[in-house]
DNA sequence: ATAACTCAGCATGGAGGCAC
DNA sequence: GTGCCTCCATGCTGAGTTAT
């Protein structure tokens, strides 16, 4: 069954072969014992070939019998059976093969500089207006739509661009990380030429630059919610809890004890010892936390929430560990990064080697790694063009939070281990969905924010 | 003259429902 | 689990029409 699998035909072989043998297609049908019509379909890749039919053709038209099944859309029987035995692992390849590069970023500008252009240099001695005193917010919900480092709010940029450039200027910043500088241009009615080696910032800044419609986004979201809701369910409704989501999970780091080699749970042993000191609660030895052997993580906290209900949290129920060692064993059809982490690279920490990190992926539970997939899947299907890369653009900006990286902490919950790749032993596991929402909805309101300009910023890389 | 396309219709076999 | 039934997609044919 080849539904859904056909191809494009590799080129027309066959009939070319056919043609260069002086055969007509009612001729070389009775050869292989089909109709006229039917061959014509063969030609045309609109019917496939059995594999007796492929061989006898083979052998008229003097090609590989497998190139003719490849033409007419049947696919060799070693991949056939690699679908059988690894479906997901096929689909994953081919989806992983078109979705990596759903976006592409240009490297050079567009914009070329007249040979007129002309270049102020700015007499450092000259007396211009620049506050002695910025002081601006880092609060706003358009301002924290994609979080980056070293950003700086347009706000503080916006006095110096005023105080050496006039309107209709052009702004260059070659190294523009999220490109706040260009937001602060176009502001300031500038054009800006925006440049960064970091694919994350070009695709940061440029989200950040260019306009977006706000209709079109909001369908696009609609789309992808109704594509990824039963995903997405799957992955943070726990059956038999009716209308309640799994809105985040604590999980602890799991050890072996030194003295009696009894798994400890890190969250256990610091309840049972008070969080001061820590003991394993089988044989009470004070146990010092860098000499323990990591031998996996749990979920020990699970929070809840019903519609319109504050969030609740408690043990993690049975369901919800059953749903979680599910997904665990479920393979993943959408592409996954598997960027590796080695010694050879600046983040790399032995620690990470030890819990198994061993690259992007691993810096996610398997459950949000599935979320993510799945999502990012659902956002290239939903959408193309501007609008695809906005999606994206809410996208990324929760592929931080939705990682391990959120350490767990009684006093400060839900507080991010900031400029650093460290896991911490007690941390957050998120609602993917919950954390994409809220960031499409700033997105969203940041695109509606933006002020009418007749002014552009371009990005590349 | 040949290729391309359309359509009705038949055979086959897998999937799922159902009774036992 | 087995046998039976229905449904339906697919493979294929041949008559006919249209395009090149």
């Amino acid at each position: 069954n080849m539904e859904g699998v056909r191809m494009e035909p590799i080129g027309g072989l066959i009939k070319r072969r056919r043609e260069a043998m002086g055969l007509s297609q009612q001729a070389l049908a009775d050869q292989i014992d089909v109709s006229k019509s039917y061959l014509s379909r063969i030609e045309s890749g609109e019917r496939s070939l059995t594999d007796d039919q492929a061989k006898l053709l083979g052998q008229m038209l003097g090609a590989p019998s497998e190139l003719l099944l490849l033409e007419s859309g049947r696919l060799p029987a070693d991949v056939q059976g690699a679908i059988a035995a690894d479906a997901a692992g096929v689909t994953t390849a081919l989806r992983g093969r078109t979705e990596q590069s759903a976006v592409s970023y240009p490297t050079s500008p567009v914009r070329a500089l007249s040979a007129r252009s002309e270049v102020r240099i700015v007499d450092p001695d000259a007396d211009v207006a620049i506050p002695a005193r910025i002081e601006v917010s880092k609060a706003s919900t358009t301002y924290r739509a994609h979080s980056y480092h070293t950003k700086v709010p347009p706000s503080a940029i916006k006095p110096f661009i005023e105080a050496f450039t006039e309107r209709g200027d052009l702004v260059s910043d070659p190294f523009c990380g999220s490109g706040m500088t260009g937001v602060a241009a176009l502001e300031c009615e500038r054009d800006a030429l925006l440049s960064d080696l970091s694919p994350a910032a070009v695709h940061i800044a440029r989200n950040y630059t260019a306009p977006c419609d706000p209709k079109a986004f909001r369908a696009a979201f609609e789309r992808l919610k109704s594509a990824v809701e039963p995903t997405m369910r799957w992955l943070y409704n726990p059956v038999g809890i009716k209308g309640a989501s799994v809105e985040y999970t604590v999980w602890s780091d799991v050890f072996a004890c030194d003295a009696c080699a009894s798994e400890i749970t890190y969250w256990d042993a610091l309840h049972h010892s008070g969080g001061i000191e820590l003991v394993c609660p089988t044989c009470t030895a004070v146990l010092n936390k860098a000499n323990l052997k990591w031998v996996g993580e749990r979920p020990v906290r699970t929070h809840v929430s019903e519609k319109g209900r504050r969030m609740t949290h408690h043990a993690p129920t049975a369901a919800e560990v059953a749903l979680i060692d599910e997904v665990n064993q479920t393979a993943i059809p959408y592409w996954v990064p598997m960027m590796k982490f080695g010694s050879d690279r600046e983040m790399w920490r032995s620690a990470h080697a030890a819990m198994g990190i061993a690259d992007v992926a691993g810096f996610y539970t398997r459950r949000n790694l599935h979320a993510l997939a799945a999502l990012r899947h659902a956002i290239v299907g939903a959408a193309e063009g501007r609008v695809r890369e906005a999606l994206l653009f809410a996208f990324t900006a929760c592929a931080n939070r939705a990682s391990k990286r959120y350490q767990w902490n009684a006093k400060r919950p839900t507080n991010v281990m900031t400029g650093t790749l460290y896991v911490s032993s007690l941390r957050y596991e998120w609602n993917v969905w919950s954390l994409f929402r809220r960031k499409a909805a700033d997105v969203l309101r940041y695109f509606e924010s933006r002020p009418p300009t007749t002014r552009t910023a371009e990005v590349f890389q």
